[in-house]
DNA sequence: TGTACATCAGTGAACGCGCGTTCACTGATGTAC
DNA sequence: TGTACATCAGTGAACGCGCGTTCACTGATGTAC
């Protein structure tokens, strides 16, 4: 029997099951085929939405991008300057912690990922970056700040996923803070 | 016609092989078939240096460590305090630019590198960021600091190996430097 | 110095595996008349 | 309102692939007598 979706839920629903699967697992263990299984839907079925699995995994890549920028908003709402970056930053690492696989995609494939907007919770960390250290001399040791800045954070994040460091939100707090 | 190795021999010969592939592609495309197939042996006969596929890459891992930590002994020669901490983070970053993959798995599999002297390189740098920051109040200032510093250059390295931040080497003195 | 023998690092064939992808197809949907 | 038809999102079977690993084996090496 065949199921019918409406235009774009099959592609919905294997980005929802794709990300399901990579809070559970590494990105090398989620397969194309599991995904379809876990939609309840054939493999070939993909084939209508996605060109081919690296297209699938792009998708999901831009996805959690967009999650990780909406967390970076929520958590930077009313805040300014310095206090701003330590928010986004705090939020950058925590998305980190709480979704590895899928940060670890985003960073992986976002070299790709050049359609405008794509780049959105990147843009956004930057900028927050950048007005953190205003109070330098020039722009250029502001753009330095900034990168150093956001260099920091995932520094932080990368460490604390592979081991490193201790996952650790006072951990977090202290380095992102002071 | 069986190839006799010297007690050893064949271990050195394919961790040789495999840090030379891990030079060309990326740790997923690494098979213990090929690695064999490159030194001229069996698939079957890394069976009797190695227990599984996973030993190999472990020791592929703590060899790549190793190397890392002599690039950093090199660097930082004759350096004290600051000027220390800012050749060992040069190193450290400008191996990974130079060892992409040996360094990506340096980090993904350290975790289970927990033999003494594995972690050589890993406390170098943080040692070096204590120095770098011993001009700080406390004692928990400078640790701080010196995570602080691990976690730029760690963070600035898997941005430019990611293609977010140009792999430039002024960039890398200025970030590190200033 | 020569011979017997244990050791063990090699061998090739075979295993089952799940993968991504292609193929020719089917049948539900929604539009045109 | 009913019928004809094009579209196209599904289907299952099959493909070739290289993988890690196991098996029973062979034959060179080096030691003991």
């Amino acid at each position: 029997m065949e199921k019918r979706y409406h235009h774009g839920d099959l592609r919905a629903a294997l980005i929802e099951v794709g990300l399901r699967l990579l809070a559970e697992r590494d990105v090398e263990g989620v397969s194309l085929r599991e995904m379809a299984r876990e939609v309840g839907v054939s493999a070939t079925s993909v084939y209508r939405h996605f060109p081919d699995k690296a297209a699938l995994m792009r998708a999901l890549a831009r996805e959690g991008l967009d999650r990780l920028a909406v967390a970076q908003q929520e958590a930077v709402s009313g805040k300014e300057g310095a206090a701003s970056f330590a928010a986004t930053g705090r939020a950058y690492v925590r998305f980190a912690l709480a979704n590895p696989a899928i940060f670890r995609l985003i960073f992986t494939s976002s070299a790709q990922l050049q359609a405008t907007g794509e780049i959105e919770a990147l843009r956004m960390l930057r900028a927050n970056a950048a007005a953190a250290s205003s109070g330098d001399a020039g722009p250029e040791q502001a753009e330095n700040g900034a990168l150093r800045a956001w260099s920091l954070v995932h520094g932080l994040a990368m460490l604390m996923l592979d081991g490193q460091l201790p996952a650790d939100d006072r951990l977090i707090d202290k380095l992102i803070q002071g």
